[in-house]
DNA sequence: TGTTGAGGATTGTTCAACAATATCCTAGCC
DNA sequence: GGCTAGGATATTGTTGAACAATCCTCAACA
C-alpha cells in the first residue's frame, strides 16, 4: 500500500467532487460516506482533513464539513494570488531550465489539440495545466503546491459555467501567444499581457456567476 | 470544555519544539508521548494533526511525525515564494487603503522601539510583522495565510542564529527606507529594493546555517 | 406569529484491540 | 571484513465502539 487508506478515500472524495457528483454546497455525512467506501468513521475523518487542506470542503463545528461554495469574493482573491504566482513565474523565465519552457509549449498544444477534437472539458484541464506550467517556471516546490491548490479550488467555480467553449476559446490564441512571448523573451511584454489576461478570466467567470445566481 | 485535549497536548508539544527541548528531526514517538502526556495514541495523533497544520512537524507515512528539520533548500524556496507574494503587495501598494499602509509603517516603528529597548527577539518578530504587513498591501486573505505559513516555517530557521542581532540590525534601516519608498509612491524603485533586500536576508540566513553544520 | 423545549440525529472525543509496515538484528554468504 | 536475506520486534495505521456535546426538527404553546 503506497497510500493510507485515508489518502486514497480523499482522492475518491476528490474526484467525485471535481467532476460534480459531490455538488458545492452538499454535506458530507461521515456516516454515509463511512458506508459507502467502505472505511471507518476516523478514517473519513481524516481523509476530510486532507480535502480541508486544499479547501475543496469547509468544516463547520458540530455540523460537519461541506463541499466549498465559491463567492465572488473567493474568485477575485483566487486570481490576486494566481496573479501573484504566474508573475513570479514568468519574471523567472530568464532563469529557467529548456524542460520547464517545453512542459509550457506542450500544454498549449494539449489544449489545442483538445479544443480540435470538441472537447471542451478537456481544452479547461490543459489550460490549467497551461498555468501550472507558468508557475512552475519560478522553480519553487511551495509555489508549484500553492497553485496546485488554487487550480483545484477554481475548478468549483467552473461547474456554474454554462458553456466551457465560450469560456476557454477565446484564451487558446493567447495563450499560444504568451508562450511565444516567453520562447522568444520578450518577458516584460509578457508579464503586462499575463496581467491583462488574467483579469479578463476573473471578469468572465464573475460575470458568469452573477448570471447563474441571477 | 474550552480547550480539547488534543488542543492541550498540542500546545505543550508546540512549546516544547519552540523552547527546543525536542529539537528539530527528532521522531515524535507515539507511545512514548502518550504515556508522559496521559492520553491515548488516538488523541495524541488528533494533536499532531494541529501541528502538521503549522508545519511544525512532518508526517511521513508508517514512520511518524518528526520535528521539522529546514534544510537550505527550504530556505531558497520560502525565499522565492515570499518574493512572489510580497511583491504582489508592493504592486498593489497604490491601491491600498491607507490602513494597510499605517499598518506597514506601525511594525517598522514597532522594530525601532524593540531595538531601542535591547530586545532583538522582539525586533526578529517586528520584522516577521513588517513583511506581513508589506504582503497584506495585496488585500488577499489567501495570500495573507500563505505568508502567515512561510513565516511560521521560516521562524524554525531562526533558531540556528547564533546573533538575532547581527541579523536583525542592518535591516531596521532597510525597512525604513522601504516604507518610505512605498508612501511616496516610488513603487519601482521600492520593489527594486525589495528584491535585493530578500536576497540579502536569504543569503544571511543560508550563511548561518551553514556555519551551525560546520 | 413567534417562541420554547423535548427528542432524535449527527458530529466530537476518547479508547483499546487488531492489522500493516518499517526497523533492527542475526545468520549465512562472498 | 563487508554485504545481503529474512525473520523477530517495535511502531504506526485502521477499526469499531462508547459516550458526550451540539444541532435540527417539529410540535405545543403563549
Amino acid at each position: 500500500m503506497a497510500l493510507s487508506t485515508a489518502q486514497r478515500v480523499a482522492a475518491a472524495l476528490r474526484a467525485r467532487i471535481e467532476s460534480g457528483d459531490l455538488p458545492p454546497g452538499h454535506r458530507l455525512s461521515e456516516e454515509a460516506l463511512g458506508r459507502e467506501h467502505e472505511v471507518s468513521r476516523n478514517t473519513l475523518r481524516e481523509a476530510f482533513r486532507l480535502l480541508i487542506h486544499d479547501s475543496l470542503v469547509v468544516h463547520l463545528l458540530n455540523r460537519g464539513v461541506f463541499v466549498r461554495v465559491l463567492e465572488p469574493a473567493d474568485v477575485t482573491d483566487i486570481y490576486r494570488m494566481r496573479a501573484a504566482l504566474e508573475t513570479a513565474g514568468v519574471r523567472a523565465a530568464a532563469h529557467a531550465p529548456r524542460t520547464l519552457h517545453d512542459a509550457v509549449s506542450a500544454t498549449v498544444t494539449e489544449a489545442e489539440r483538445a479544443a480540435a477534437a470538441g472537447e471542451w472539458q478537456q481544452v479547461g484541464s490543459a489550460d490549467l495545466h497551461f498555468h501550472r506550467a507558468l508557475a512552475a517556471l519560478a522553480q519553487s516546490p511551495r509555489i508549484d503546491s500553492a497553485m496546485d491548490r488554487l487550480l483545484a479550488e477554481l475548478r468549483l467555480a467552473f461547474h456554474e459555467m454554462p458553456s466551457p467553449r465560450r469560456f476557454h476559446e477565446p484564451f487558446l490564441a493567447r495563450n499560444r501567444a504568451l508562450a511565444k512571448m516567453l520562447e522568444s523573451g520578450e518577458h516584460a511584454r509578457a508579464e503586462a499581457e499575463l496581467t491583462t489576461y488574467l483579469d479578463d478570466a476573473r471578469e468572465l467567470i464573475l460575470g458568469a456567476m452573477k448570471e447563474a445566481h441571477a
